[in-house]
Order: structure tokens, then C-alpha cells, then sequence
DNA sequence: GGCAAGCTACTCGGATACACGGTGTCCGAGTGCATGGGG
DNA sequence: CCCCATGCACTCGGACACCGTGTATCCGAGTAGCTTGCC
């Protein structure tokens, strides 16, 4: 899984503090990772639908929608893509006792369990919105973090 | 995820239907693959213990364990390595406001939330066996294929 | 005919090149705000 | 004093190099079985 995940899934969790646009700039000096790649992830957050761009000198990213309406699978699926971790070459219909494709309307038996086990992963994801996150956070390290983040981004 | 993970698991598959040791290179012929590269697959599975290789003439892979006691999971596991997918970068340690690592015994939400789900993806591929796969295949292509496959296998 | 030593051929195992996707970076296009001049 | 045109600085967005992991391959180490010579 890409690295970058876990970089967007931070920054949503903190413009859950927020109402006004935040740069791209100051998201990565707040987790002080390199500001060039993590707009790289927020454009594709901002192509998921997931935040808005405002451009101009008070421009930023925003969260389109309330944080309890966007789920983790949403940010996962926006940064690596929707494309699952498996995918069926289907060489049961090649070699010798190749299984004529007739036969090969539906998956096959593997096919079907990483199928399945893909889908219980997503859900497990989905189960989980930013606001879960958001108040976690709060329930973790105290009332006022947020509220210190929030002072934070909007400062300066 | 790894493309090899596929073949390994049909290998095992395949395996179930014969006891005498296949050669890796037979086992390719079968699935139509790159001979030298399945061997990589098949080195892997004998070193976390799911096949024994027996040198020689009449040498090859058998499985270890009843095909019940082997999930795909471990395949899985053998193959791709046993390290999860999401790796915690621990950034809220980092940056202006980063939480004294004094807060941080416990991991953070974002990390809880994808292990939990990187546990659903697990249980579900534990929920598997080579044997169910098998049992599938049967049912899928008719009760003579894995006789067809066995034959072929021990034949030439 | 039985047996044992040697040889052969076949197997696995790890060490070695190549390629593609992720990682990291940069510069150009676009836009809202501030400013200064005019009415 | 109010309005508008201009300039500007700041923002995002996509296009461009670099690196690590997976992909594919090869050759050497080792062993079981066959052959052949001898007793």
C-alpha cells in the first residue's frame, strides 16, 4: 500500500477542526513531511471529490462533505486507487488441461476467497468515518488537541 | 499484492490430488508459466514449511500437512511475507505540534483502524483452506478434472 | 545371479540482471486579495 | 469618501527525474536412480 495513505488520512482528520481553506504548504509543516508529495496526495483527495480546492491567496483544501460521511475506504481508495490487491490471471484457462473458457463464465475458487477477503477488508474500512477518527483523537490525547491543531492551522 | 501469490495457490491446489513429489518445472508446464520464476514461489513455500522438496532423480514438492490444515492464508503469508500492508510512520510524533512519545504507548487511531481491517482481510483468508479450494474446483469443473490434473501430473 | 561402486541425469537453492510502479521534485496556469488612482 | 482598474503574491495542477521492490532468469550444489563391472 502506498505511503501516502497515511499522510492524507492525517490531513482529513485535521481539517475536521477547520471550516477555512488550508494550504498544502502548512498541512505538510505540521506533520513535516515533503510539502511537493503531499500535494500530490491532496490533488487526489481533491479528484475523489473528497476535499475542494480553492485557489488565490487564502486558498486551501477544504472537506466537501460533514467527516462523518467520509469514510477511511474513501481516502484509500482515492490515494491507491479503487483497483483491488488481487486480480485473477485466469491460468486456469492456459497449459494442457486448459479449462475451455466456456466453462469459466464465473471466478474461480481462489479467485472467489481473495474476493471475499478483499470485500471484508473494505468494510472494515468503510465502518470507520473521519469524524470515528476525529474523535478518537480527542478521546486520546485530551479535549484540547483539537482545539490546538485547529489554533495551529488557523494561525499565521 | 504479488502476482506469484496466484500460482503458489494453485500449485497447492494441484497438489492435493497427487503424493508423489512434482517437479517445479512440470507444475509450470501445467499453468503455463515462466519455469524459473514459479520456482521462486515454490522456494518460498518450502522455507515457511508448506511443501518438502526431495532432490533428485524422481524429486519434487509434495505438501506437508493434510490440505485441511493449510490456509491460504499462510500461502499468502509465505509468499508476500508476513508484514502488514499499512506500516504506522508514527507522524504525530513529528512536526510543531507533535505529542511527546511519552502519549504514544498506545498506536494511534488511524494505525488501530487499519489493522483492524487488515485483520478482517486476514481472517477471511484464514477461513480457507486448500482443501475447501479443491472441493471447489470439483464442484466448478466436474468431479473428473482433479483426477484429469492428477493424471497428468504423474504421467510423462 | 546378486551386489556394490561409479556415473549420469535430474532436482532444488540461492545469487544475479531487468522493469515497472511508487517516491520525490519542480515549474507553469489560475485566481482572489491588496493597493493606488480617479471620480 | 467610494469605486474601479491594476498588479501581485499566493494557490493548485500537472509534467518531469529517481529509487526501491517485484519480475524474470541463470548457473552451481546436491542427491536419487540407473548402469556396469565384479564376485
Amino acid at each position: 500500500m502506498s505511503g501516502g495513505v497515511e499522510w492524507a488520512l492525517h490531513c482529513c482528520v485535521v481539517l475536521t477542526s477547520v471550516e477555512e481553506p488550508v494550504p498544502a504548504t502548512r498541512l505538510a509543516e505540521l506533520h513535516d513531511v515533503s510539502p511537493s508529495y503531499l500535494a500530490k496526495q491532496l490533488q487526489a483527495l481533491s479528484r475523489a471529490g473528497l476535499v475542494r480546492s480553492v485557489q488565490g491567496k487564502a486558498g486551501g483544501y477544504t472537506l466537501t462533505r460533514e467527516p462523518a460521511a467520509i469514510t477511511v475506504l474513501d481516502v484509500v481508495e482515492a490515494v491507491d486507487g479503487p483497483a483491488p490487491a488481487f486480480v485473477c490471471t485466469e491460468i486456469r484457462q492456459r497449459g494442457p488441461l486448459a479449462t475451455p473458457a466456456a466453462s469459466c463464465t464465473a471466478p474461480c475458487a481462489i479467485s472467489r476467497a481473495m474476493h471475499t477477503a478483499d470485500a471484508a477488508w473494505r468494510g472494515a474500512l468503510r465502518a470507520v468515518t473521519i469524524a470515528d477518527l476525529a474523535r478518537d483523537v480527542g478521546a486520546d490525547y485530551g479535549p484540547r488537541a483539537m482545539s490546538r491543531i485547529s489554533d495551529w492551522l488557523t494561525a499565521g
